[in-house]
DNA sequence: ACCGTAACGGACGCCCCCGTCCGTTTGGCT
DNA sequence: AGCCAAACGGACGGGGGCGTCCGTTACGGT
């Protein structure tokens, strides 16, 4: 199932494709997944016609340009899970995934939105997700983590880092870290408390959205 | 400085407006302000002439439609304030301010955007966050709120509320509760922790960002 | 009942973006 | 050096939103 490019003889051809990708990267994460094609195209210095062969459709360009964060993402899990302590492992994850998210303007819609086709996308999110529960539950056991926590408030606190988005790149990194800073407090348990404050009913959420049109 | 609106004489015309505004409600509250003039003319039934002589622009017409809602908020604030408790009319006004973002699409966008010309909008924002301040520093002063908090926090968690609109109505207010609830428990202080936990530094948020073109 | 005028809305031209076609260029093998 | 196929990019047609023009309708005062 791994993926057998063509790995095309031409060296132009490769030189183009590598010139796109870093074009889609700053294009991308400057302007947000609504930039124009034609944009990153102009970027790297190509026709709109060259940019169209190499990825046939606008989300398969999104898929190869974000690869590398989404691999970035996992690791962040797998490190988080690997963590002797749960409850840093968690927090680290948190503010990791919210610089991820702030440093590129289209990460976070490649990776929030739920694409038809990309199945690849929703897979591994998908298994991620399950990691990401792992960690909680012990996080949550060490009672550190609060115990009406779910894997979907995280996904909440993602869509809602999704809002810091329409900023100049330096704010919304410092919007974003203390956006991450507030969240980690907001699920940390707070014993001393007695009973924790009852939390009102968790959202099931689905994340229908197509990237191009925003 | 009221406003003497002419009053036009003719029924139709005021009848028109008033379907208008309704529309604009309607389709704004639904698919966000970036949803086509024509969209509010279709649901109004009438042309998109007719919508352009009563509003001459996309933004007068947001302005208008949005008043109510905007008295609403100076209203929250001024209950807020005039609460005993400080810091459990804190707590109300994010709960309210988050519903009633939570139940039009298109109101957040309205309030936060920055508009050059409808400088109604800032001003009377800027106004708001006067008295937003006020009411934090007395709930910081009965120990309830966390001494880190700044006014720009409270937009913060706005901007970042914005992030759920991308979502159905009934799971979007779903979320802004438990949102709601989330960032009550981060601006709440902990006491009991000894030196509350430190937060990276506030940001300086700039509200730029035109309706039309998100 | 009539008429003037204000209000109406279908239709137009403009711009931007998308995805594709086809004549031209160029890399790499012989 | 010469050739061929693969890769290139300018140019095209389609679609959608925006704001405006102008011929038509109908309100309301006389």
């Amino acid at each position: 199932m791994t993926n057998h490019l063509p790995q095309t003889a031409r060296s132009d051809a490769r030189d183009n494709r590598v010139r796109i990708l870093d074009a889609a990267r700053a294009v991308f994460g400057e302007e947000g997944l609504s930039a124009p094609m034609r944009e990153v195209a102009r970027h790297a210095g190509v026709g709109p016609a060259t940019l169209y062969r190499h990825f046939p459709t606008k989300q398969a360009l999104i898929v190869e340009t974000f690869a590398e964060q989404r691999r970035a993402c996992h690791a962040a899990v797998r490190d988080a899970l690997a963590d002797s302590d749960p409850w840093h492992g968690f927090r680290s994850l948190v503010e990791l995934i919210c610089e991820l998210h702030a440093h590129s303007r289209g990460f976070t819609d490649a990776f929030m939105t739920a694409f038809p086709e990309a199945m690849d996308f929703a897979a591994d999110r998908e298994q991620t997700l399950r990691a990401v529960g792992e960690l909680a539950r012990r996080a949550q056991e060490t009672g550190r983590l609060r115990p009406g926590f779910v894997v979907d408030d995280l996904i909440l606190m993602l869509m809602a880092h999704r809002g810091l988005q329409d900023t100049p790149h330096d704010a919304r990194v410092t919007a974003s870290r203390r956006f991450a800073a507030y969240v980690i407090e907001a699920f940390r348990a707070a014993p001393e408390r007695g009973a924790p404050t009852p939390l009102p009913p968790a959202p099931r959420l689905q994340l229908t959205h197509s990237p191009g049109t925003p």
